[in-house]
DNA sequence: TTCTCTAAAATTGTATACGATATTTTCAAT
DNA sequence: ATTGAAAATATCGTATACAATTTTAGAGAA
């Protein structure tokens, strides 16, 4: 792998597992000392990570790990939901035994994580899920975009997540592994919708009064 | 608009509109003598057009416009078939007599660029119509993935269209934008399902014989 | 103390330098 | 004429330099 790569990973690790929480600045000096390369190689990242929306990047201000709005919140869970449920028949095709268990193994793991109070592997496992099963549908574009929205909706979770609810509490991913077993399409696609409908309503959506204040028409005449 | 953002939205222009084919090579030197600035801002777009998939960087080789493989050209029209249709319930709710009229304006001047046998105009005119009508739908972020998609498509044309088909000839979008008017999401949803995949039929995704050819496994024993 | 202004420090944006790698050209030998 | 090797050229990857901007720190006045 790449070196550029490897930074990349790293950043963008720290960032989904919240340990640079939103708002948090990324100095390119700190950076090229803490990875041992120049600022070259960062801005490479950072512009990358800019692009993907982990960070925003502000004319002579610099990276910020981003802070999602109450909008794209909204529109990264509703993708989800639109996509997700339709991922299913196509990836019953491929599902087989070896599959199946591969990911009972995985959720599993997630179970234990989250029993242990491992929050950042409980949020990388659960992300991992679910771009895990759209890559088995076999459209390598569309993985890679429900990929994205995993790591981004772990970024929500950080500014508008109750606290410890990283999964999702309606059960598990295991009962959608038994839907799939079951190879009962129509029943995995409702319960999919369901569990991404649930983490967003489970969102605190609310305008967080801090930012954004209007003063002008708080005491504007 | 930075100067960036301009050299960026430039240089992708041109790969759409097939003025630099799959495959063209784009030294940075040239690019940053052609734009007056160093290679430093040149090499910053460039890597943005990798991270979306319009030219390839080789290590140490450089960029050249991306040849979408057949899988690729495949999976980005699947994508399409998956989500376009999709959208047309929500966008229907924000559908009304002003929109109906952009659109169909839109669609007039796609007829004329075409008859006048305006190839680039055409091909963005044909792209502009899909996004526009996904940002319709009201989320963002599934617009802008329908946005890359569409330019992505503009590519795949450019290796696997079939000589003027850069369009669709079963009828045009304005047929479409009767069934929108007449509020009639299931034909709609139908119409452009049919479209996508008439697009998708109409690709010669043949192996091309003269790359990649396996000597290994033709002559070695 | 609290505020404001100014100087210092930190940080970013862009160009450039230079070693490393790839590509092309040249030219001799078969 | 074709092949192959070697030099010359072109191109890329990375670090660094420097001006422009922002942020921080500090001194003085109310």
């Amino acid at each position: 792998m790449s070196n550029d790569e490897n930074i990349y990973r790293q950043i963008l690790r720290a960032i989904v597992e919240h340990q640079l929480p939103p708002g948090a600045r990324l100095p390119e000096d700190r950076l090229s000392e803490a990875f041992g390369v120049s600022r070259t190689g960062i801005r490479k990242v950072l512009q990358r990570l800019a692009l993907e929306h982990f960070v925003v990047i502000e004319k002579n201000k610099g990276a910020q790990v981003n802070r999602p709005s109450e909008a794209e919140a909204s529109e990264i869970l509703d993708s989800r939901i639109l996509i997700e449920p339709q991922l299913i028949p196509t990836l019953l095709m491929h599902w087989d035994e070896t599959q199946s268990k591969r990911f009972r193994a995985m959720a599993q793991e997630e179970k234990q994580a989250e029993s242990a109070n491992l929050l950042a592997d409980s949020i990388q496992l659960t992300a991992r899920f679910h771009y895990e099963l759209a890559t088995l549908s076999g459209n390598k574009v569309l993985a890679h975009f429900i990929e994205q929205l995993c790591y981004r909706s772990s970024l929500i979770l950080a500014a508008y997540g109750t606290r410890g609810s990283v999964g999702c509490e309606c059960g598990d991913h295991t009962q959608l592994l038994d839907l799939l077993d079951q190879k009962d399409a129509d029943k995995a696609q409702h319960w999919m919708s369901h569990h991404l409908k649930h983490i967003k309503s489970s969102l605190i959506l609310e305008s967080k009064p801090e930012e954004n204040i209007d003063f002008q028409r708080l005491f504007g005449r």
